[in-house]
RNA sequence: GCGGGCGUAACUCAAUUGGCAGAGUGUCAGCCUUCCAAGCUGAAUGUUGACGGUUCGAAUCCGUUCGCCCGCUCCA
């Protein structure tokens, strides 16, 4: 069950103390679009350093226990307008909506994503059945596909599929469009369980249901008949529309058809475009992957749920380019790798999962893509950190056709070792063309397959501070027991790592302690607090999530009866535990337990 | 896009039938305080989202508009 209540509180304390603001507040807020505070901006740069450190400067060894090679690259969120045909988001990142205009009903519809069902008068024979099943799980596939390759012209596809649909049809005539059903239920409709869904549709009645996609069926309507709302099942679904989810924008000064331009909403697009770059400069061999951190922008219908789904995001990304023959060893590889970064860093219980996605989620070029999931406060179900993709060759596949480019990868180790090897066995030279012919093809040229492993900077920070969240009882110091609220912040995330008291504003404390804030403000995040009682510095500091307080007291300036001069009390803030360390010391212990 | 809900201090929320805009928390200043907030004193902060209307008088009623939240839907 969604806790509302968790997160308004939630949401509260990141507004009070600085964590995240709505964007442009003073005038009235703009849907969709966030600022991090003093607080949240170091929060997520923490995640994104980690990220980048974890990853891409000292990344784990590989399966086969060798070093992995990861570069990065920091690309314009404005690319040439090109790019996005060749990727498929200019023509597919747009999708296909129909509404309801029933007055209590209102549903609105991905129409590439529903299929309807029409029944026919007859039943069918066992032949025409299968017949039938083949004929549709061809055509559902081809629909799906040009949905995800984006194509350019959806509706002569779409005709195209009709066509090819009515010279079936002609078999029998369809009743009714009776209603629409979720993908999910297609594998369902087109196979041998026809009669068993045949029965919950339409009860003991003996005529045969067959589906179809949703646009295909709405174009067919004064054929079939109308196409009803799966929710309120009346007749009553407006034109379907498209839902652009690219953001615009122009380049120069004067607006004209070809100065329009995209923001960028996704940043693999830059590494794909730079891949040929990065291999001529960087003297990267396969495998090895490139990794970018940067803002993405989408269009979304209706951006909700705090910052989980913005219009302006931060993506980290990797691309990691190996031989296809390796490709699931390094899709597990990374999904692993992927999910055991979020659990090292703190998210580690039941609410983190690690999800394969079914093959009715794959896009049609990909092979397997598992999802990491956080079961946030906001929702019911788990919601999307990061996919790990495994996407074949689509991409350079895409910008090889489209930009008239060779980005295949020439494995010069490997061809020389072929050649050294036939002129140890004696064998002849080869002659030029032979090795154009040779050389030219797998295994030594050959465009590599991508693993994508794509997170979301917002998404995680989102995770890690509803992780965080905590509310426990302390007790004051009547011993009576008191709710506290804690962000329970890994050190390395944590904003502030640490903060330094004077017990009292007297007696040269303030002094002693300001010149340890000073000295450690030089290498970590700290802060310095005289205000109000000691009890209440400590809350102050559990609320934003500081691992650790250093109280100057008497001891530490060595006041009459110190038995332990010149150490401070390190204060833990999960466990409520004091330390004492000596004041010289305690850089190197507060180190030792954040860690680089 | 459609439907519903809601806009009062930094946060959480009051304000009787239309009658002087308030409280708690937080923040700031000072005092007190030798280790876990709700000790003391004082202070600052509001065109009640905006515009218009009704009225002697509007946070309150009406209209318009802007924005936010929830549902349908999408996704990193």
């Amino acid at each position: 069950m969604a806790d509302t209540a968790f997160m308004e509180k939630l949401v509260a304390l990141c507004k009070r103390r600085g964590f995240i603001f709505q964007s442009s507040e003073i005038y009235g807020g703009i849907g969709g679009f966030w600022d991090y505070g003093p607080l949240g901006v170091e929060l997520k740069r923490n995640i994104k350093n980690r990220w980048w450190q974890d990853m891409i400067v000292n990344p784990p060894a590989g399966p086969d226990g060798r070093e992995l090679e990861m570069v990065g690259l920091d690309c314009s969120i404005i690319m040439n307008p090109q790019v996005w045909v060749a990727s498929g988001h200019a023509g597919g990142f747009a999708d296909p909506m129909v509404a309801c205009k029933t007055e209590n009903c209102n549903a609105l519809i991905r129409a590439d994503q529903f299929f309807c069902v029409a029944y026919f008068p007859v039943p069918m024979t066992g032949t025409e059945l299968d017949e039938l099943s083949t004929v549709l799980d061809g055509l559902i596939r081809k629909f799906k596909q040009a949905i995800s390759a984006g194509v350019e012209n959806g509706e002569s596809e779409l005709e195209k599929l009709i066509t090819e649909f009515s010279a079936f049809s002609k078999l029998q005539t369809p009743l009714l469009v009776k209603s629409v059903i979720a993908s999910s239920e297609i594998e369902a409709i087109a196979s041998v369980t026809l009669t068993k869904l045949e029965r919950k549709l339409v009860g003991e009645s003996s005529k045969s249901p067959l589906a179809f996609p949703f646009s295909a069926a709405y174009q067919m309507r004064n054929t079939f008949g109308p196409v009803c709302c799966p929710r309120c099942g009346l007749a009553s679904l407006a034109t379907p529309r498209q839902f652009n989810l690219m953001f615009e924008s122009n380049t120069g000064a004067v607006r004209t058809e070809s100065s329009r331009v995209y923001l960028r909403p996704e940043t693999a697009q830059g590494i794909f475009c730079n891949y040929k770059n990065v291999l001529d400069t960087s003297r990267v061999k396969i495998p090895f992957g490139i990794g970018q951190v940067g803002k993405a922008f989408r269009n979304e219908i209706n951006p909700r749920n705090y910052t989980f789904r913005s219009r302006e995001f931060e993506q980290m990304e990797i691309e990691f380019f190996c031989r296809d023959e390796d490709s699931m060893m390094w899709y597990e590889f990374w999904r692993n790798t992927r999910f055991k970064w979020y659990t090292d860093l703190g998210l580690a219980g039941s609410k983190l999962r690690l999800r394969d996605q079914t093959k009715d989620e794959l896009a049609h070029y990909s092979r397997a893509c598992a999802d990491i999931e956080y079961l946030f406060p906001f929702a019911d179900d788990f919601q999307e950190l990061e996919g790990v993709a495994h996407r074949g060759c689509f991409d350079l596949t895409q910008h090889a056709k489209h930009s008239g480019k060779d980005l295949n990868y020439f494995d010069e180790e490997g061809w020389a070792k072929f050649l050294a090897e036939r002129k140890a066995k004696g064998e002849p030279e080869l002659t030029k063309d032979q090795k154009a012919e040779i050389g030219g093809k797998a295994p030594y040229r050959f465009l590599p397959t991508v693993i994508e492993p794509s997170a979301g900077a917002d998404r995680g920070t989102l995770a890690f501070l509803c992780e965080a969240y905590h509310e426990d009882t302390a007790p004051d110091e009547k011993g009576v027991a008191q709710t506290r609220v804690v962000m329970r912040f890994h050190p390395k995330l944590a904003p502030v790592k640490a903060a330094v008291f004077p017990l009292v504003n007297k007696e040269g404390m303030p002094e002693t302690a300001d010149k340890l804030y000073k000295e450690l403000k030089r290498e970590m995040v700290v802060q310095y607090d005289d205000g109000g009682a000691i009890g209440r510095r400590y809350r102050r500091q559990d609320e934003i999530g500081t691992p650790f307080c250093i109280t100057i007291d008497g001891e530490t300036i060595g006041a009459a009866g110190a038995t332990n001069p010149g150490t401070v009390t390190i204060r833990e803030r999960d466990s409520l535990q004091q330390h004492r360390v000596a004041i010289g010391s305690v850089k190197a212990w507060l180190k030792e337990r954040i860690g680089d």
